[in-house]
DNA sequence: AAACGAGCTTGGAACGTTCCAAAACCCAGG
DNA sequence: CCTGGGTTTTGGAACGTTCCAAGCTCGTTT
């Protein structure tokens, strides 16, 4: 180390005084400091990661960048990570199980001190396998449970059911899904959405209709709900469907919300610019960021157990969702 | 290492054996393997990285995640990185300059073999400074440049000059440019959009209203434009500003494109999401990403002189620009 | 029978830190 | 002038790899 050379002082000392230890005297701490100024030195992580076992570096794993729903996420975690210490590093994996196992991978070999996977593409083996290695905490509605991994997530359910009863609030009766293609979250959705039609009363009225993953897909699926016996109110599995809807809507002269109601789910920012602006169910995705973190620094201090958080999500009304066209408002 | 003593072997040819050099013998190979596997072993990268000094993995800085623009970029940037076998990382630095700082300050004390910056925020002196400590590529318009660093860009003074020449040939004149902030890619559109204009013979048409950040001033900024001498055509900054003059024009009962033909910059997402589908100009992301590594890997490779790549951006015509209202179509 | 060379294997240095026990220094008290 | 105790400083081990020069074990050549 040059700088020591460069200060007439051991190693030892230079790494005492740079991390500020405060047994070092007056006088060399200020010939190391300036030493290290005029060298330009800057000490190696990768080596006192090495002796310390620990990067103080949070890996967040996610399959997609585009998707607002997930920076936000990660916005949460990096101001907890922040205020901890820690760096975050993101790792981006695409829809991709091969890619995103590869990923992760690439965070734990780095040694990171814990894992934020937002994302339920992963395989949930791989998970538990990754958990075995380090604290991992997966934001989001798993396929299935991985021993090991706390998990962070919405009442998809809940969100559902607000979004039904806003719509029959409404007075809408024939209320229809566009529902997802099968992914966790989506089967929740589906199942509150069945749950509350049934619960209201409403289950003869039950339609679902999946929609595809492209948008020449997700188009067809909302025109042909739009065709012959059609709803007066539509819940959509998020803001992507509930859009495709809004436009086939334009495009058939269907007025919005006039002659449709439409609610979204996810409150992306996608739900504010679109005209009109969607009603859609929020999901606190910023404490769902800060709670992964909190969820990670516990396991680190020792935890074992498991835990299972799961938050409550927030029907924000907007412009796409009004009263039934024949009904005369409030009916519950 | 106890895949050693389990093999019956030195940690030497353990090593060797895992990185599969032919000179391990049959026998012991296949006893390295088996062990390594029992035992569920997995070499240390920080330990391989401090001794080979380098990590095999590119850093990317990046402003906003929200941004489509940065994450396309970056899929090139995977893309390219991938096939070279470097693992990606991303750091997330919001729009402040320290916190980007701090950001490249942890790509940097990780040792990556390169750092892709993607955002103009970041101060030029710093950039030139971790350029001296790492190979790093600019992706976008930047401020100064800064000596060591290579730049990507596309060419804006081109883009807005396609699109202005787009809707000349539309019929238009009184052509009006909703303009950015300052930052220097917006300038340039700013200069490019100006220079058509004169050299059309339209200079006394040239009409520039700067939009601002927030929502609220991008609405008022739309609607002023909108007002008294209402333009036939505008050419927006980027999307997000065409988006806001869509919104307005809607909310003020101007058809576009019949009333008002409407151009953006950046091809995003938003511009096939949003109604009418906005014409806007396309920088070809992805080749950018790629084009970045290559750059990265140049300076790895030795090359010393600081490149600056610009690409040709390219018009996409949708529908939100059309015939001026009282031309007869082309006239160009 | 000695020397050689090819094929495999090994021990130890090196990477740049932190950690720890021990050494050196200093000053006050006896 | 020695002793003790606190403060400051030090050398060497450790972290888990890769790298390198050198070593061993054969069978083959001279």
């Amino acid at each position: 180390m040059d700088v020591a050379a460069e200060a007439g002082v051991s190693k030892s000392l230079v790494s005492l005084a740079l991390r500020g230890d405060d047994r070092v005297g007056e006088a060399a701490r200020e010939r190391i400091l300036t030493a290290a100024e005029r060298l330009g030195y800057r000490s190696n992580t990768l080596a006192r990661s090495l002796v310390q076992g620990r990067t103080m570096i949070l890996g967040v794993l996610l399959t997609d960048l585009a998707n607002p729903y997930h920076t936000e996420v990660v916005a949460g975690v990096e101001e907890s990570a922040d205020a901890e210490g820690f760096t975050v590093l993101l790792a981006h994996g695409q829809r991709d199980r091969r890619r995103l196992g590869r990923q992760l991978e690439s965070l734990l070999q780095l040694n990171v001190d814990g894992v934020v996977v937002i994302s339920s593409w992963l395989d949930p083996a791989v998970l538990a396998e990754a958990a075995r290695r380090a604290p991992v905490v997966m934001v989001g509605r798993p396929t299935a449970f991985s021993p090991g991994v706390d998990t962070v997530a919405n009442d998809d359910e809940a969100g559902a059911r607000a979004a039904v009863l806003h719509l029959a609030e409404l007075g809408h009766e024939r209320i229809a899904h566009l529902s997802g293609t099968g992914r966790p979250a989506s089967r929740a959705r589906d199942e509150g959405y069945r749950a509350t039609m049934r619960e209201l009363g409403l289950g003869g009225h039950t339609a679902v209709r999946p929609i595809g993953d492209d948008p020449p897909q997700r188009a067809r699926a909302a025109s042909e709900l739009l065709g012959s016996a059609r709803p007066s109110a539509v819940l959509a599995v998020n803001d992507l469907a509930a859009l495709a809807l809004l436009d086939q809507a334009h495009a058939s002269g269907v007025p919005v919300p006039d002659g449709l109601s439409v609610v979204g789910y996810d409150n992306t920012t996608l739900a504010e610019t679109v005209r009109p602006r969607l009603t859609s169910v929020d999901q606190p995705r910023l404490v769902m960021g800060r709670l992964a973190v909190r969820l990670l620094l516990e396991r680190m201090g020792g935890r074992t157990g498991d835990r299972h958080e799961v938050l409550t999500p927030r029907l924000v009304v907007r412009a796409s969702s009004g009263p039934a066209p024949g009904g005369t408002g409030a009916t519950a």
